[in-house]
DNA sequence: CACATGTTCGCAATATTATTGCACAATGGG
DNA sequence: CCCATTGTGCAATAATATTGCGAACATGTG
């Protein structure tokens, strides 16, 4: 991992429909030269996998709302219930444990408010095990970032 | 935006990488008509970009954090100039303004908690604006999707 | 320093893929 | 029913990815 690899992880977080010509000519070395570090990278697990980024607003899921959830019991075996039901759900788009007065974090991507409503009754009931949860509406999105630069 | 279209987008969010001879054969379209079904979605905006998604352990970014933020000046104005000096910082991976008790939350990524406390100090502080941050950091990420399921 | 070992490199040949023009079929108003 | 629009497949061409190979380079060892 020297600095051409950087410079080339930091060409696909940005822009993976990119040619390996054309990146390879960037960095400066030859076609083949480049395409080996690229499968090396990818082989090694550096590169998890190259996606499209769409548009949510033009697929329809324009409401974004962010979730804190406090569970009744907190152990692990019911901390790892609640998530596998919530990571199963396709609006939850992000799904955390985390530290502090909450134990779980969600953020959904949802078409309307009544999808907000429907998966609210199905996630976040006492046969779920939630003690409290509050659901907190995203007004402006400012960044979204999946580049991790180096 | 057909059915076809869809199948697309929901091969393209899973992986990118794969070639237009390949996904033509699965959706059951000749390549150069898939291609430019593709070609389409792409300037019509619905896909935003193709991406590499990294590892991020990988990269030396092992460490997450979602911060709080709520403003002691709430007008427009304030908000935008603490979302422009969040957002430049690359720690800084998502950025919302939000309903509820607080203006902003913020999803951080770094390196080590030295790079928190530096941010912290950076971002939350009078001069920024900021009356009041809480900082709860990542035990586990269950989840993280970008693609929209259609 | 000389040498062995392993890695990375560029070149060139080949295979695969993307891209485009064109004629034809499907679709949906008027 | 006809026309205009759009989408489709085919085929030719251009661009790109992929691989073998020998040379350059770095690295560690006696």
């Amino acid at each position: 991992m020297d600095s051409i690899d950087r410079k080339l992880l930091n060409l696909l977080q940005r822009d993976a429909s990119r040619t390996n010509v054309d990146m390879a000519s960037e960095v400066g070395l030859s076609p083949s030269s480049c395409l080996r570090r690229l499968q090396r990278l990818r082989r090694s697990g550096v590169i998890n996998r190259i996606v499209a980024i769409l548009n949510p607003a033009k697929v329809g899921r324009v409401i974004k709302a962010m979730v804190t959830v406090e569970l009744k019991l907190h152990g692990e075996e019911h901390m790892r219930r609640f998530l596998k039901a919530a990571t199963a759900e396709e609006a939850v788009s992000h799904a955390y444990a985390v530290t502090g007065e909450n134990d779980i974090v969600l953020m959904l991507r949802l078409r309307d408010m009544e999808e907000l409503d429907a998966l609210s009754e199905k996630l976040f009931t006492d046969q779920t095990n939630v003690a409290r949860y509050i659901t907190t509406m995203v007004i402006r999105t400012a960044k979204e970032e999946t580049a991790v630069l180096m």
